[in-house]
DNA sequence: ACCGTATGCCAACGGCTGTTGACACACAAC
DNA sequence: GTTGTGTGTCAACAGCCGTTGGCATACGGT
């Protein structure tokens, strides 16, 4: 602790926090947990492999720590009914072009217990939460939640991860044209209507 | 070469390398490619390391005889056109269940370029060719064929690699009513009607 | 019986991994 | 200047990985 002044002074080592963090999200996104090794993500952030043990303790503080993420989700209730599953899509694709942390959670996901934990709760919590707060049927809201989980996600793995080139080549708002009724029937509709 | 009578008499090996196939498949879709030792594949195959070298090669060698896989999809232009949503997403339900090859590949397919190629293979070819038999406008098949891999990728990904609680406790007749009717519209419907 | 080959185990290699500890330098306080 | 602490580098460890070559054994053809 240097204790200088009021409560939390910005260290020196504030900028190589910050470039260890962006490295590791880069290669977390595009190698995975396992094939990101500690020491390639150390010379992108052109420091030694060791600083990253000393200010994330380990490999999993560090992805940890790379792998925060909010989905900002939007108030679900200052939406029209009828634009709910537009809204969601255009947020996830617009959330997901602009930022890598969650394609590297996705990815590592597949791989590592904790990663999937991670997903898991960000989905359960966020997503479910959002859902709940326009409530209709409580019993339903985990399902609905599960049901977006299951095609944002799927959307996400076959654009992102796999590159399905159908997927990769759809421009962004023939994606939301496509995807939002699904959305929206999982949000709002019934099962086999 | 034995060369013994005609084509291909069973080789007494034949168990081996069956054994260790199934062991191959079982780790992969448990832990992913590069968590899924060779070491552990041979132990649980109860042989020692170096056979799977001698019978596969190399490592990536068992990852593309384990990823081998045929969706089987069904002949859609037999199936009455209101159902093909229906057909299919039970059809894919009941083949995961069954083969765990498929989890296998999905998991390895997040960090191995290799499996998402191969991936991409049977999603291209298979699944767009079963799109194109009952074909519609034909500029609209490859796309159609991309939503309908995002959906069901999505469903298995979030029931049985990220294993989400609403996703896995869901029946699976339940899930075909739900999803029944997405696929039903990337199948043969128009994007946001 | 012999011989060639197929099948299997064992020990080891080189390489890469996460992680650690010792050491050099910079800066602020006094 | 001296001291102490934060910041960074370097070299090395132990462990696991895929992979290899040699050697024993069992089998099948003759």
């Amino acid at each position: 602790m240097t204790a200088p002044a009021h409560p939390t002074q910005p260290r020196r080592s504030d900028a190589t926090r910050a470039a260890i963090l962006r490295a590791a999200r880069e290669r977390f996104a595009a190698d995975g947990y396992e094939r990101a090794t500690i020491r390639a993500i150390a010379a992108d952030a052109r420091i030694d492999p060791s600083m990253v043990m000393r200010y994330y303790g380990s490999k999993e503080g560090l992805f940890a720590a790379a792998a925060e993420f909010d989905l900002r989700l939007p108030d679900l209730t200052a939406v029209s009914p009828e634009q709910l599953g537009e809204v969601l899509v255009r947020h996830f694709l617009v959330r997901w072009e602009g930022d890598e942390t969650l394609v590297a959670l996705l990815r590592a996901a597949s791989t590592n217990p904790g990663a999937a934990e991670r997903m898991r709760g960000i989905f359960a919590d966020q997503l479910t939460a959002a859902v709940a707060a326009f409530g209709t049927d409580p019993a339903l809201t985990a399902r609905r939640a599960g049901l977006v989980a299951s095609q944002i996600l799927g959307l996400a793995f076959t654009r992102y991860v796999v590159r399905l080139p159908p997927m990769v080549d759809a421009e962004p708002e023939e994606l939301v044209s496509w995807i939002a009724p699904t959305l929206q029937r999982y949000l709002t509709g019934l099962p086999q209507t």
